[in-house]
DNA sequence: CTGTTAGCGCTTTCAC
DNA sequence: GTGAAAGCGCTAACAG
């Protein structure tokens, strides 16, 4: 039994049928009778019979097999395991296997693992890039017909689709719940003002100040690298200002972490003195910065959406790369909750 | 390029030699000239060739490709994203590539996505059963000749391999540590006394106590139902005695859980005026009772060993089944080290 | 060292 | 409805 694989030949064999009756029992085909059927599967069940996909991949033209890849840049962090737990749910319920494959950030593995998973033939990619990924690292793929998601971290040019945090919202939201515990002046810090995503989080966060009833004041937008040095920076000018604001949103998570470094340093407590918001970018700040307030998605949603995206391109050929954006939600954490509360008390 | 693909037959055809030649070029056979080599290897180059290992697996006997599964129960949980993390580690250093899938516990899930795994022709098969796993579940894979290791949980009498928490060197440090307290009455309380795995923790105990120079006092450990309430119905019993322990080491996590629930019960805060230590089964310790200390196995680590195993198996053929332990460690959270250690205090 | 030939297990026309 | 034959892309024997 070890070496002697059973195929469609024996089980036609002991059914006494031909191969390609077998082969249309397979299928489910309505060409074949009901009792030739079941003496087929009767067959099948009896030998032991496994399908062989790969041959069948072989046969069928153009050759896609029921796989698709799944890479993640770190799936120690528990975000990117929900997700792939996301993705696992639709493309299973698909008729589809997931490959998966964690990079750790190195793009060499990136590039190797992705190569492996073309040899095998996945019909589909979702990749959460790692760091320093280029959009032309893609291209082969796309070339070849393959669909590919790019999920969590937008990737600069590249043609493919892609999925990331909503942005106009997730600023919008904070700004929101900072006026519901009684901030009057919510300062915007960090980031370059030349990219789409620094427009897009602007806007959500001008948007909501107008909207909340608070007057839009162009002194509380601090611009800054996108990163901790920068966002200690924002915050260092911001505080110098005549008539200081008592929160801020920032641009993402490294900014927010570098804001707290700053309030620490003049003898302020984040949370507690000063209300910070951060955006979940680089999806650290859940472990790092525990009173922190963050901007996020729904890790296994974000999956399902992204393989609902792929399944779609899949499905329908070759489709336009489509960008969509996830639902974000505002993950207020105890440590902070009550203290911001106490904040608004001190503005009452 | 959409459609047509690159082969075999295309490349020999660039590089003007044949199709085998082009085959021995592919598998780095010294049989072919450099100058050759590297005329081919510039037509695939050029050609954008991606090798297809559906094709090759099919043709080579035995047909296994280059592929492992791994099934765990719950990915959200990140003891087995780490596990998974750790057997990619090295299955993608051996060249292979991992079909990696979640149950969520579900042994119907459970059952599909190995039958998926089968069809696809994997190599081996790594898995983290589902509750209610029976063995015979693994029964058609292991007649087929593919090497099984199941990590975490021990499936009871499975011809396969595994690799499962170093039982008796865990308990016995966890008596090594609490004596190291100042503990000298240690109970060890719940589980079943007719298993294996209770055997040895209990013996781990029990050298352990001897070692210590601890006498041991038949009436300390205290057996019940491997579970929550299993466990309070120990602690409630133990409590009871004339001269009741300070400690005690349970059988497993739910025994644990129920004894922290005895405990409160009677007014007494877990890790502070007793000391309770965990056996981590369910693996759900972590974030359950920060207030605890628990005996874990590195979970990488684990998967590491287990996908070593495995390779061992896939390359030599067919081998007996091998059960080997990880290591274990005590993990000792601060809230509970501190606590711990003022209890030792007291006694002193 | 390189070319030819014959399949791996399956699907797919096309006859019967 | 069912059977016979061809071939997917690759490797494995043999010849040259």
């Amino acid at each position: 039994m070890a070496g002697g694989r059973v195929t469609v030949i024996d089980i036609a064999k002991a059914a006494g049928v031909s191969k390609s009756t077998v082969s249309l029992v397979l299928q489910g085909s309505p060409l074949v009778n009901e009792g030739t059927r079941v003496k087929v599967s009767a067959a099948m069940r009896e030998l032991g019979y496994v399908y062989n996909r790969g041959a069948a991949t072989l046969r069928q033209t153009g050759a896609k097999s029921k796989i698709i890849g799944v890479v993640v840049n770190d799936l120690t962090n528990s975000f990117f395991a929900e997700l792939a737990v996301g993705v696992d749910m639709v493309v299973q319920s698909a008729g589809f296997v997931q490959f998966l494959s964690n990079t750790s950030e190195s793009i060499d593995r990136q590039r190797e693992v992705i190569a492996s998973m073309r040899e095998h033939g996945i019909s589909g990619l979702i990749v959460s890039p790692a760091r320093a990924t280029e959009a032309a690292d893609f291209k082969p793929l796309v070339a070849a017909g393959i669909p590919v998601v790019v999920a969590v971290r937008s990737l600069p040019g590249a043609k493919v689709s892609s999925i990331v945090s909503d942005n106009h919202e997730g600023t919008a939201a904070a700004v929101r719940h900072l006026a519901s515990l009684g901030h009057r002046r919510i300062s915007f810090l960090g980031g370059f003002p030349n990219t789409a995503v620094f427009a897009e989080r602007l806007t959500g966060y001008r948007d909501a100040v107008v909207e909340v009833g608070l007057g839009f004041d162009d002194e509380l937008i601090v611009s800054s690298a996108p990163s901790r040095a920068g966002g200690a920076d924002a915050i260092a000018r911001t505080m110098a200002m005549g008539n200081p604001p008592t929160a801020a949103v920032c641009f993402n998570d490294a900014v927010a972490f570098g804001v707290c470094d700053g309030l620490r340093a003049r003898g302020m407590e984040p949370g507690r003195d000063f209300a910070v918001v951060g955006f979940d970018d680089v999806i650290e700040a859940q472990t790092a910065v525990p009173a922190l307030t963050t901007i996020s998605v729904d890790p296994q949603g974000m999956g399902r959406r992204a393989a609902q995206l792929l399944l779609k391109q899949i499905n329908a050929g070759k489709v336009e790369a489509e960008n969509v954006t996830a639902a974000v939600r505002l993950v207020v954490r105890e440590s902070c909750g009550a203290a911001q509360r106490k904040s608004r008390e001190e503005l009452a």
